[in-house]
Order: structure tokens, then C-alpha cells, then sequence
DNA sequence: GGCCCAGGTTGCTTGAAGCAACTCATGTCG
DNA sequence: CGACATGAGTTGCTTCAAGCAACCTGGGCC
């Protein structure tokens, strides 16, 4: 990704893949949503370069779209939290996983289910709960192991060295 | 963006992403679904180098995103249409232009405005008409120029050699 | 003293993206 | 008739981002 930006063009879609476009991106705000905040926790879940989660952390650091928080001094630790800005990517990152779910689909169901918090009622590409029928946001639902997952035994041989 | 997959990720996020989320995909779809079909005119509108928009649009007809269909003989001349999963990826589209017009926007309002085609109503983060309340797809909705746009000469004088 | 952990940084290699030039079949201008 | 234009690419070369492994720092564990 050359300069990671698209320039010459004026389209608020573009200017949000500028941000959240590049590689690893999205899949970063994803597992920061679902509570993974460290960096190794982070480098092993994804299986990415440490040198390349380190500059993806900066870059959503700088775009406030997470922020790094120290969670003990000396030696000091940090933890990496969404802003508002990085929360408000829920509805495109449920968008995308109910694209991937219905035209990717894996053997067994999905591996992830999005429920609201509240009744527990499923969600629909639209980020809205099928049993209240309210809009949510990201701090109105969690995302659940789906059938589709592997168990643990099997992801380990399926990918024995991660 | 290394062969261009997320290996280990058992996630539709990231299915979806191993997809559409190189560089330019995105961008494609959205031009194609804005009516930009022919080769020439993806290319003067992305700025995108022709190798790139050649591989992009090979990809995207493999994944069953875009249709390509000649519209003449002799020379033959194609022209690219969405597939019902492309026209799938509109509400995730919809969600990326609100998230950049929320939180890069653009001086003198949005450059892109969508609109039911119905009742003209305009159209939120989820997809849905402001107006009547229900859940739009692809066809059902269209994009304008919207109050951020450059005009003509602007753009001309903003990147001269494009 | 030797090992582990967390959170990175450094250096090197590979491969994707940018850029310019070329092809090929037709159509059009003067 | 030759020159140029159009559309849809392909080829070759260069540059920069991503992958990989090794290293560093500051502390704790035994």
C-alpha cells in the first residue's frame, strides 16, 4: 500500500479506507472490540509481523481511533482501548461479517455470533437486534463463540505452529 | 499485501477481508456501483496504476463480485456489473461513508449524498430511509453529489494531471 | 546465573503497487 | 493514404510495504 492513501479522490469512503484500509487494520479494531488489548495478545491471535503491529498500533493511535493506556509501571505496560471514533466502526465491521458470513460461508455456521447484551437476541447485517428491533452500537452487543468455530484441538493441528 | 489472505483467522471479518480488502477493491466497487463500468473510465476515476485495475478486476470476477460482459464485437469491449454479492457489499459501503463522513469530514458538508429512489429520503449509517424507516438494499437506493463535492474547475485545478 | 515475559526495535528479504511504454484491433480526420 | 484516437489491456522496471528472525530492555522467578 503505497503512501496508504487514494489521492484525487473526494469520497468519505475513501477517506475512511485511508485510515482503515491498510492490511491488518480492521481485523485490529476487531479483536481490540473483543477484548484483546495486549500487543503480544494481539501479534499471536492475528499471527502478524510485530514490526508491522507496532506500526498499525501507531497509526490507529494517531488516527484516535485507539488509545494506549499503561496498565503498570516499571516495567510499564500498556493496554490499547477504542475511542469513540474506533467504536463507532461497529456497524461497518457487522456489515462485513454478515457479507462474509452469507457468501463465505463455513462448513458448520459461522464462527462468530453478534448478540445483543441486553435480551440476548441475535443481530442482522444492519447492526439492529432481530428481537427488539432497535438500532445497537458497539457497546450494546458481544460476540460469541458460533458453531462454525473449530475447537481448540482441531485449530491446533489445523495450524500447528501458531 | 503478502498472498493476500489472513492465515489462521477463523472469522468472516476476516474472510471478507482476505477478498475486498486490498487495495483499490473497495474503491471498484463502489465506482461500479455508481455506474463507472468500463476499464478506461475506472482508471481515470481511481487514478489507479492499469496493471493494479486489470488484477483487482480479474479477482473480483473470480470471487463472483463483478460480471464481465462484452457490449460490442470487433473490437471486443467489455463492460463490469455487479453480481448479487457485490451488490451485497452496499450496507458495508454505506457503513465505511458514514464512519469517514462523521469523523473526517469534509469542508462544506459530505461530498457524496445517498437517497432512497422512492421518496428521495436520505439514508443512514444502517442503510435505512430517514423517511420511511425501512431497511434499503443496493437498487433501492442511489448516490448524488453532495455539498463537499469540488466543482468541475476545482478538481481540475486540484489535481492538474488527472 | 539462567530463564521467562511483555512490548517493542533493527536488519534483511520478498512481493505488491506505481509508472511508463507498448500492443492490437478498429474508427476517424484531413 | 497516413496520422492520430479509443478501449482494454500487457510487459518491464522501480519503489516501498509486509514478512521473518534476531535482538534489546527492564523487571520477576527459582
Amino acid at each position: 500500500m503505497l503512501h496508504h492513501d487514494y489521492p484525487g479522490q473526494v469520497c468519505s469512503i475513501a477517506k475512511a479506507l485511508e485510515v482503515i484500509g491498510e492490511r491488518w487494520s480492521l481485523l485490529i479494531v476487531r479483536d481490540v472490540m473483543n477484548r484483546r488489548r495486549r500487543f503480544d495478545e494481539l501479534q499471536k491471535g492475528l499471527g502478524i509481523a510485530r514490526n508491522v503491529l507496532s506500526a498499525r498500533l501507531q497509526r490507529l493511535v494517531d488516527e484516535d481511533i485507539l488509545e494506549r493506556r499503561p496498565y503498570q509501571e516499571s516495567p510499564e505496560r500498556y493496554e490499547y482501548f477504542l475511542t469513540e471514533k474506533g467504536l463507532d466502526l461497529w456497524p461497518a465491521l457487522i456489515a462485513l461479517l454478515a457479507w462474509g458470513d452469507r457468501h463465505s460461508p463455513s462448513p458448520g455456521g459461522p464462527p462468530m455470533l453478534i448478540v445483543h447484551k441486553k435480551c440476548g437476541g441475535s443481530v442482522n447485517d444492519r447492526g439492529i437486534c432481530e428481537a427488539c428491533g432497535i438500532e445497537l452500537h458497539a457497546r450494546d452487543a458481544r460476540a460469541l463463540p458460533g458453531p462454525g468455530l473449530p475447537s481448540e484441538g482441531s485449530a491446533a493441528t489445523a495450524t500447528p505452529a501458531r
